[in-house]
DNA sequence: CTAAAACTTAACCACAAAGTTAACTATCGG
DNA sequence: CCGATAGTTAACTTTGTGGTTAAGTTTTAG
C-alpha cells in the first residue's frame, strides 16, 4: 500500500519546505510553545503563525494542548518516521552516482559501438 | 554555519514536495533515465518534465550525461544526505511527545495551582 | 462588566508553481 | 538535404502559497 504513505510524504514534505515551518518544528522538537509565543519568535502575525499552524497540523506533525486560552504545541516526531524510512530506501548506494552514469553510458554506446573505450580527457 | 545548509535543505524539501519528483527521484535512484523516458513514464509533456529536471538539478539531485541528442540523468544521492541528517536529529526522543506535552502543561499548572495531580482518566 | 490576551476566520493581494501550446535548436537515420 | 527525435525556451493560464488587515470568539484579569 503505497497510496496513503505517498498522501502522508505528500503533506509532511510540503509541510517542510518552508523555513519558517522547519524552524517551528525544531523549536517544538526542543519544548513545548504557546502559538503566540511562535509569533513572535518568528516576527510573524498571528493570522500568518495560524496558517503554518494549520499546515503542519494536517501534516499531522504536532500534538496541541489547550489549556485555558492558551494552546500548547509540540512536535509529533513519529510523523517524521516514515519520511526518515523513505530516504533511507536510497542510502544503500551511497555515493559513486557519477560513476553509475558513466558506466552505463559506455554501455549504451558498447552496444552500437562495440568500442567500451573511453572518448573523454579524463583518463590520463 | 548553518546559513548554506538551510539554503541547501530548502531546495531539496521544495523539490521532494511534488510526486511527480519524488517519482522521478525513485526511478533515478535504480538507473539512469533519458528526459523523454521520463516524460512517458511520468505521462507529462516534455516542456512540464523539463521543469521539473530543472529544480532537481537547481537542488543539485541529479547528475546529467549528454550523450548524442539524448541527456542522461541519474539520482544524486549526496544530496539526500544533508536531509537525512537534519530528520536524525530529531530522532533522539522518537516517541511520547503526546506525554512530554501533557507534563509541560501539568507543569505550569502547577506553578500557579500548586497541584500535579492528573484530571484525566488516563492512570487509574 | 469591561478590557485585553490568545486565538480563529474571512476577504483580499502579490507572487510563485505547474501545466499548456508554439516555436526554436541540435542531432541522428536514411 | 530532409524528416523525425530530443531537448530547450518563451508566453500564457490556472491554481496554490504566504502574507496582509479587519472582525469575530473565548478566556482571563481587574
Amino acid at each position: 500500500m503505497q497510496g496513503a504513505d505517498a498522501d502522508d510524504l505528500d503533506g509532511v514534505l510540503a509541510a517542510l519546505a518552508n523555513r519558517h515551518r522547519r524552524a517551528i518544528v525544531y523549536q517544538l522538537g526542543l519544548q513545548p510553545y504557546s502559538i503566540a509565543h511562535l509569533a513572535k519568535m518568528r516576527g510573524l502575525s498571528l493570522p500568518a503563525i495560524h496558517k503554518h499552524i494549520a499546515v503542519l497540523e494536517n501534516a499531522n506533525m504536532i500534538l496541541r494542548r489547550k489549556t485555558g486560552r492558551t494552546n500548547y504545541l509540540i512536535l509529533n516526531r513519529e510523523s517524521l518516521h516514515e519520511l526518515q524510512e523513505w530516504i533511507t530506501q536510497f542510502t544503500p548506494g551511497w555515493g559513486s552516482d557519477e560513476q553509475t552514469l558513466e558506466n552505463y553510458v559506455a554501455f549504451l554506446d558498447g552496444n552500437s559501438n562495440q568500442n567500451s573505450e573511453n572518448e573523454t580527457e579524463e583518463k590520463g
